[in-house]
DNA sequence: TTACCTGCAAACCATTTGCAGATCC
DNA sequence: GGATCTGCAAATGGTTTGCAGGTAA
């Protein structure tokens, strides 16, 4: 079990993370605290998003292109990473959609599948529209 | 288009890549390849590996946790994570067999899906029997 | 001969960590 | 008062890069 006290910082990324589309990395998140509390470091940034994950509070996504980004909604859902611009979005998938593919890999095989990651890759509406 | 002139260290990395099921980390192979040349530098291993990527002839895989792996194997196939032993393995997934997928994310969705990258989660055989 | 390739070492980037002091409860 | 938190700066780990000398074609 984690224990926690009160701290405005991890207040503060809790925040921005709730109410941003963004789903910023590490250091975006750092740049806009520090708007707040210009004294924050990105050491503390990293230690509470790390916390907040351990906590189920929020989602880290790699999308294996550069640094890791932060999500503020952790119920389960889907995400878009577009190919020109690097942007991260979220996809409109019922939940469960697509549960049914942990089956289809457990097939043959002799482990046992618990879950799956998924990331969709492609163009955002507005690359697409830009060329 | 890429021109190449032949190199033994990269035939050695191809060749190792290929007979191997392991999906090494760039240091992996950089342990194997120095058995066969000892000279040969971690710098030359990651050169080769992003040519041979980048050639089409190898995978680099990013599965999240810690380094990439690489895989010989360049056809589309999916990979099984151990959330244990963090060992990668190929899936016997029917070629298409997930494409439908793209099309599930496309609804509701105003840019453009040209694919996806999905990692299955779980037990390998051993961890399973091993507690 | 001239690309391309190599080893080496330094640089780079994202992330983590040790420390001494501050803060919450 | 004691555990948790902070800022700072140094350390870490994975990967890339500049350079000067080698090698394939």
């Amino acid at each position: 079990m984690i224990t926690t006290k009160f701290s405005r910082q991890r207040e503060s990324i809790k925040e921005y993370l709730s109410q941003t589309k963004e789903h910023p990395t590490a250091d975006t998140v750092y740049m806009h605290i520090r708007e707040k509390y210009p004294n924050i470091s990105l050491g503390t940034v990293y230690r509470n998003l790390n916390l907040l994950v351990d906590l189920g509070e929020i989602i880290k996504l790699s999308p294996g292109n550069g640094s890791d980004r932060f999500d503020g909604n952790p119920l389960p859902h889907y995400h878009f990473v577009c190919t020109e611009c690097s942007c991260v979005q979220d996809l409109d998938i019922v939940p469960g959609a697509l549960d049914h593919i942990n089956r289809i890999a457990e097939a043959g095989f002799n482990g046992e599948i618990q879950g799956h990651s998924v990331f969709f890759y492609g163009k955002c509406s507005n690359c697409k529209l830009n060329n």
